[in-house]
DNA sequence: GTGAAAGCGCTAACAG
DNA sequence: CTGTTAGCGCTTTCAC
């Protein structure tokens, strides 16, 4: 029942060459055959087929995005933003939740691969291992096609990165706390990604440089991005050390809007007696009270650049493999000292 | 460098009609030979050319998914949650953001079906208008490929619905409000959507019920769903007419969350004075103070449904056109007179 | 069971 | 500028 290019050229009278060659645009029709040829696909509806035309043309405009879980607050704001853009671009996306597993993570890539994507976006950094073996299959996939890795930093040919600078974001953050006069820090986390350790090293820096006159610890927090009770029920758990501190600095905001909780349930005064800041400027940090103080991480021209590069990848352009933004304290209650 | 069918064939010493027969599975093939196809196809690493496959299947196992905004905090889970119940079943997924425009939604709607997708998932009830032309791209689409439609309902040929009773669920919400001696209920929504509608049906009709004894009313807040600071600008510049209630329900929990910041601001205890429920039980109900008791629409089963539906469906099994679950009243710290 | 051969619908030389 | 033709890599009759 669908029309094929035989059939067009059929009624336009014209041979199906000339019918491919004002499909894919090309200038080598005279205007007058190609407004014929034009006329007819209209009046015929006619829509090439995609997947003998991905057969030809060995692609299908299609770029894959793999994600560790597209439901996470932060991740899915990325994941809208790739396909906003892609799609503008006229590339379709396919996507693929990995999991925070190694091989989930591996087995999507290859799933992928199989599938002839022109390219692959990486969105979040627990797709970059610090140790270099888990890496291998970023390295065989681009060999094979650009790799685009958001918010993680991995140097090799054939692939791009696009990051905000977590290590700087934090420094600034902690400094700016200790600036403010608060002398007894607790960094609060939850995840071991590359970015993770980066804003890890951020905080170490800042501490080293303080460390006559502050006291600061590191706090593990084991428990899924979105599962606040969890949350709260660790932090408890670790009541007399949280405490002990009148800064803290999570993560994200969500690990932030979990010692806000905490704060309320000590009685404890937000930001007169413990300050917070947390990470990612969500949607999460103006749901609490006081409203956070949070980093901001340019999410949106993150991605914006991160496809823009691959276009000039895809484009055999010159590309800097990695391509740094800073991030931005943005000021509301839960710290104001700055 | 691919390998392809040839390849395998010629190293195996068989017909590329054998190769093709052990690639699909098929019994009439000796399992001797079979053995050997498969060693050869392992050895050389054999991966079949997907868009060639595409072609002669004409499939290429994708499932295409439509959503007004991945980055929604509700339909992020929904995506989630398709995309994992899909890729278990060894399909893939087409993620198309539509926006909230009747354009963006039939713009992306051809798109897919010009990509040949196995079927459709149109994920949140934006895609179905109460005015039936606005629909007509449905019913084109259904009659080419299965149409699934989560939380909306559409009755057509060829088109599945899966969905939580939100009339139902307002309903009870309302109800319980009243029970509980709240006699000035808002109701508070932002969307003019199916669902939207379908909970504007429960409002009213528990309104009817009591509208002898109750003062009600109903508030649209014309904000986008992630912009809290808005929301509340909104609210405060209705503050005389939510002081005058005791009783709000929301559409979301975003907006709930503006309801809770709009109580503290104006020095009013919640719940004592005013009671607020929120919608879909999401990460918000539990960042704010009090947390929010919710309406859960069991969004995580309505997508394994419908999934399941999808594949009865592909299966040519009998299907129920419309598969209704009930929500369910979360109770928190917002509202506990129930 | 297995192989030969004819498509699937489009792209891209190549020839004119 | 336009048409002829040979692929692209796989599926699927139809004989044997």
């Amino acid at each position: 029942m669908n029309l094929t290019i035989y059939d067009i050229s059929q009624k336009a009278g014209v041979s199906i060459a000339t019918v491919s060659r004002v499909l894919n645009g090309s200038d080598k029709v005279s205007e007058k055959t190609r407004q014929k040829v034009l006329s007819i696909m209209d009046e015929y509806h006619y829509k090439p087929n995609a997947f003998a035309r991905g057969l030809g043309l060995n692609s299908m405009q299609t770029i894959g995005i793999l994600c560790a879980d597209s439901s996470d607050i932060y991740l899915s704001k990325a994941v809208y933003y790739l396909e906003s853009k892609l799609q503008a671009n006229g590339y379709h996306c396919l996507l693929c939740c990995t999991g925070y597993s190694r091989e989930g993570r591996q087995a999507s890539m290859q799933l992928l691969l199989n599938r002839k994507v022109d390219a692959v976006i990486l969105a979040g950094s627990s797709f970059v291992s610090n140790q270099a073996e888990e890496n291998a299959y970023l390295f065989e996939a681009a060999s094979h096609i650009p790799v685009m890795i958001l918010n993680a930093e991995l140097q090799h040919p054939g692939i791009y990165c696009t990051l905000c600078d977590d290590a700087h974001s934090i420094y600034t953050a902690a400094k700016t706390m200790l600036t403010s006069g608060r002398d007894r820090l607790l960094y609060l986390n939850n995840s071991r990604s590359y970015s993770a350790l980066r804003k890890l090293d951020g905080w170490e820096k800042a501490m080293k440089e303080s460390e006559h006159t502050t006291t600061s610890s590191v706090l593990y927090c084991p428990v899924a991005h979105d599962d606040m009770e969890e949350m709260c029920v660790f932090l408890e758990s670790n009541a007399s050390l949280l405490l002990s501190y009148n800064g803290i600095i999570c993560a994200n905001d969500a690990l932030a809007v979990a010692v806000v909780k905490f704060a309320r349930k000590y009685h404890l005064n937000i930001p007169e007696d413990l300050a917070v800041i947390g990470y990612n400027n969500s949607l999460l940090a103006t749901c609490c009270e006081p409203e956070l103080t949070s980093v901001d991480n340019h999410l949106a021209q993150l991605c914006d650049q991160l496809v823009q590069n691959l276009f000039a990848v895809m484009n055999k352009e010159n590309v800097p493999p990695v391509s740094v933004y800073y991030g931005e304290l943005v000021k509301r209650n839960s710290f104001t000292d700055f």
